[in-house]
RNA sequence: GUCCCUAUCGUCUAGCCCGGCCUAGGACAUUGGAUUUUCAUUCCAAGAACCGGGGUUCGAAUCCCCGUAGGGACGCCA
């Protein structure tokens, strides 16, 4: 187990598709698992498309993941290069030695395996035995010069001495001319392990490109959280056999291993992506939900400050309650905004039983009076005034609500008043009162 | 068409390898309740599955066979 090798060897393509990172992902965690190498290798064998920014892609789309590479490009290591594009000369040297045995032939002015045709036995780390063969000769490399994927994948892994070969169960028929290439160069077998794949959340066939959520700079765009994205992807496929499920990376690190991946085929789900993203978003630790807070709010054109006090308490009074980050920022814009928006639903829910305009009167003319301003004493206060009216307190909450945010929903309130303060609270009792009174505010519903 | 893989709630899965402890567990989603303070939170509850048929066995979700369904591979793509 000590000497563990894996790669990941995508194919530049301009995109970092969910599949490939997940591969990418199980091959991290078994080399983090193990103590091995992880090693990142870039398939570029025949590619017209603009290589450096699709590679940036891919590159991003890992650091964002969390996912570093011990060799590869930018780190290099002592397997390079890890280009295939400028591993050439080696390819030559290797297809010489096929030649020299007799296992290769042209044709149509591309090179031939040939295949032994005789039948093999894979051991799988997930699938266990898996018996086939190969019975026609394949091209490896083709008539403009160029190797093929087959010859190329398996010449790397014997030269980068990779120990690991985990990949996706579409793969497990090509195993077959792996299997034949590894035994004509006499190289030691590297241990095969296929994952399942991950299909689309509806209709027929595997993810592809074009389905919602599976690209993961999508997921970095909508603000969704990193680790969520990579616990969500671990339990794809795979499980810890306890019963845990939201799991921070350490401790997936430490149960991650081939008994746990399941054999069959996961279909994507993104409404429990999602719930993954909301628990790890409310179990943030404060400094960087503020910063990840306060850059949403940016992003929607609210600038604040996290290093203001008042910023941060708003800002920690949200994270209990938010669900994602795409959608944050109408929910807590109006902390910083005095000219926050009434929002024509919220008023048609708060006004629709009550006397809700009495009792914001009754409420500006309390806070008008009030000298203490914490939640407790607020609570007191509203306590005191709702009994005075022989009313229940939640008489006054939803108004209130509406009168400090415009909305009919959002954190605790009565921590809101306090974090929010007399003044600014006053303020915009008053502001709601004059919006309530003309009948203007609640038109166009 | 040929070959390969898979098959438990709507979805992700535990249990299967080493048959009895399964009245089949958890999570998401759904529905319904609760919180003498609002709610987007939290808590509680409910409904919801062993694909079908044959075996083997005292006994099968668990082992075997056949169907069926789903997925994948059969490129001078990777």
């Amino acid at each position: 187990m000590n000497n563990v090798r894996v790669r990941f060897a995508p194919s530049p393509t301009g995109f970092f598709h969910i599949g490939s990172a997940r591969t990418a992902l199980f091959n991290w965690l078994y080399a983090k698992h193990t103590g091995g190498k992880f090693i990142l290798r870039i398939e570029d064998t025949d590619k017209e498309r603009n290589t450096e920014e699709s590679l940036k892609v891919i590159k991003d789309g890992m650091r964002w993941l969390g996912m570093d590479w011990d060799e590869g490009p930018e780190v290099g290591g002592d397997y390079g290069p890890y280009y295939q594009s400028q591993r050439s000369d080696i390819y030559a040297q290797y297809l010489e030695m096929l030649r020299k045995k007799g296992r290769a032939y042209d044709k149509d002015g591309a090179v031939f395996f040939k295949v032994s045709g005789q039948k093999q036995v894979l051991h799988d780390a997930v699938y266990g035995d898996v018996e086939g063969f190969e019975e026609k000769d394949f091209p490896i490399f083709r008539s403009n010069g160029t190797p093929v994927f087959h010859f190329v994948n398996v010449v790397d892994d014997i030269c980068m001495q990779i120990t690991n070969v985990i990949r996706g169960q579409d793969h497990l028929t090509n195993t077959n001319k792996h299997l034949e290439l590894f035994k004509a160069f006499e190289a030691p077998m590297p241990r095969f392990a296929h994952i399942p794949l991950i299909l689309k959340g509806d209709g027929r066939g595997k993810m592809s490109k074009r389905d919602r959520g599976a690209l993961v700079e999508e997921y970095r765009e909508r603000n969704f959280l990193p680790e969520a994205v990579r616990n969500y992807l671990c339990m794809l496929g795979w499980n810890p056999k306890n019963d845990r499920e939201i799991m921070d990376t350490s401790e997936i690190v430490e149960l991650f291993d081939f008994p746990g991946i399941v054999k069959s085929n996961a279909r994507f789900d993104e409404r429990n992506m999602a719930h993954f993203n909301t628990v790890h978003l409310r179990a943030l630790d404060g400094d960087r939900f503020c910063r990840l807070a306060s850059a949403a709010l940016s992003a929607a054109g609210i600038g604040v400050d996290c290093s203001d006090p008042y910023v941060r308490r708003a800002l920690l009074l949200c994270q209990p309650k938010v669900t994602d980050m795409e959608n944050f920022a109408p929910l807590a814009s109006f902390f910083f905004d005095e000219s926050y928006a009434f929002d024509a639903a919220a008023a048609e829910k708060v006004f629709r039983k009550g006397e809700p305009l009495k009792r914001l009167a009754e409420l500006a003319e309390l806070f008008a009076k009030l000298d203490k301003f914490d939640a407790d004493s607020l609570h007191d206060a509203l306590g005191a005034l709702a009994e005075s009216k022989g009313l229940k307190i939640s008489e006054y909450f939803p108004i209130l609500r509406y009168a400090l945010s415009g909305l009919s929903s959002g954190p605790d309130l009565l921590p809101m008043l306090e974090v929010m303060g007399a003044e600014r609270v006053k303020a915009r009792v008053a502001r709601a009162l004059k919006e309530v009174e003309s009948p203007s505010a609640r038109e166009g519903a």
